[in-house]
DNA sequence: AGAGTGGATAATGTATACAAATAGCTCTGG
DNA sequence: CCAGAGCTATTTGTATACATTATCCACTCT
């Protein structure tokens, strides 16, 4: 991650979920090259990168924009989701070593402990989350599922409102683990798809209840 | 398409199609910059667009190499091909249009035509079959979804083993679609699904069979 | 006044040169 | 004959300059 591109793509990214690269907001090589201090060969590189994952598009005439991410987008977006992590689970159970299934019980446990203290560990919570669901994709041992869910789990809106979530919806996350996790030490593929699609659904309603007090927030504040 | 990037990605890809580049073997920028009468830079741009739809994969060390496809990644892309291909279906059936249902139907008329001539035309059987899936696609109306399919339907081996397929497998082929027309005419999302899931799948096993049977003739040959 | 054209401005595309990193070979020591 | 260090050749990464293309605004002509 040293390279001169990786560390511009990590950038823009960064710069796109935090919300300083507003939706809609055309994007110009020169002046992020400049931002980076690179020259714009490795600011274009990234750029591809970030529209292979939707995060930016550009115009018929190649110019460069910041994906806006409509309600509907979010909400496909979650939908394909669904679809895709359903089938890595189901793949998961199948082939499930015990160590994996250790390294999925410990990212849990991480969850549980972030979510337990007086104030929730946010952070924490999101670390483990993303540990757990990379070790499900690791054992369903595809390639391509890897690559095609690596565009659908960056989404912005998400990473921006995480810290709207309840602690019951926390919670709740955290034992739909635990019975993912049954799922996977009886190895049993269509169960563990059932939670999954369960699982990411949720959480996408749960989402869009954050964000529709988000709206309302923002809303008042104005 | 005229700009030199996407021509030499259309090059590029095509000479691994065809085989003319093996895979596994190295892809070298500057070979092929001085092979398409191009700089570098272009080339750059192509490759980093063939290895996100994983026709090119890279080192940790950052060589870049033509990807094999062995038999259980082209199981693994039809399966993906097939789950995915069959949401889009569920989606186009609920939001079918009569225009795009005359589209389709135009497409499949095709596909008959060309399986009817005395010799098969297997290039206008596969013009008309993209067409097909294009507009179902299309009609899914999303953005997402159609970018997760594109990684998918670029099958080397497909393509190269096509004119294998045998007339009944034509035929089958364009049968079926008459059945998927059915289930938009009735905007029956479930049934659409159904009929797509087991389309693909039974694609898959004629490509598998003819797959096969080269093998053997190869080494018949030999 | 409005539509259309031309040119200035801004942004992207491409070529080239050079820097950095890696792979493969040779040579040495055991 | 093998293992390892160091060197060389190959390949990729980055910067810069220039070419091409699009956008925007002013200006002209009707």
């Amino acid at each position: 991650m040293s390279r001169a591109s990786d560390r511009v793509f990590e950038a823009i990214r960064s710069m796109i979920l935090s919300g300083e690269l507003p939706a809609g907001a055309q994007v110009v090589e020169e002046a992020l090259a400049e931002k980076c201090g690179v020259s714009r060969t490795p600011v274009r590189d990234a750029l591809r990168r970030l529209e292979s994952d939707l995060l930016v598009v550009r115009t018929d005439t190649q110019r460069s924009f910041v994906a806006d991410w409509s309600l509907d987008d979010v909400a496909d977006a979650f939908e394909l989701r669904a679809i895709l992590e359903a089938e890595a689970a189901r793949r998961a159970a199948d082939q499930m070593t015990d160590g994996a299934l250790d390294r999925i019980r410990d990212a849990n446990r991480q969850i549980a402990d972030a979510i337990m203290k007086p104030a929730p560990d946010v952070g924490g919570f999101l670390e483990g989350n993303r540990e757990f669901h990379a070790v499900i994709l690791e054992v369903a041992g595809s390639r391509r599922l890897a690559a095609l869910l690596g565009t659908l789990i960056e989404q912005p809106v998400v990473w921006r409102t995480a810290h709207h979530y309840s602690r019951e919806a926390l919670y709740r996350s955290h034992s739909e683990h635990d019975e993912l996790i049954a799922a996977f030490a009886r190895r049993d593929g269509a169960w563990a798809k059932s939670i999954m699609t369960s699982h990411i659904l949720r959480a996408y309603h749960a989402y869009a209840d954050a964000h529709g007090r988000t709206v309302e927030f923002q809303q008042a504040a104005e």
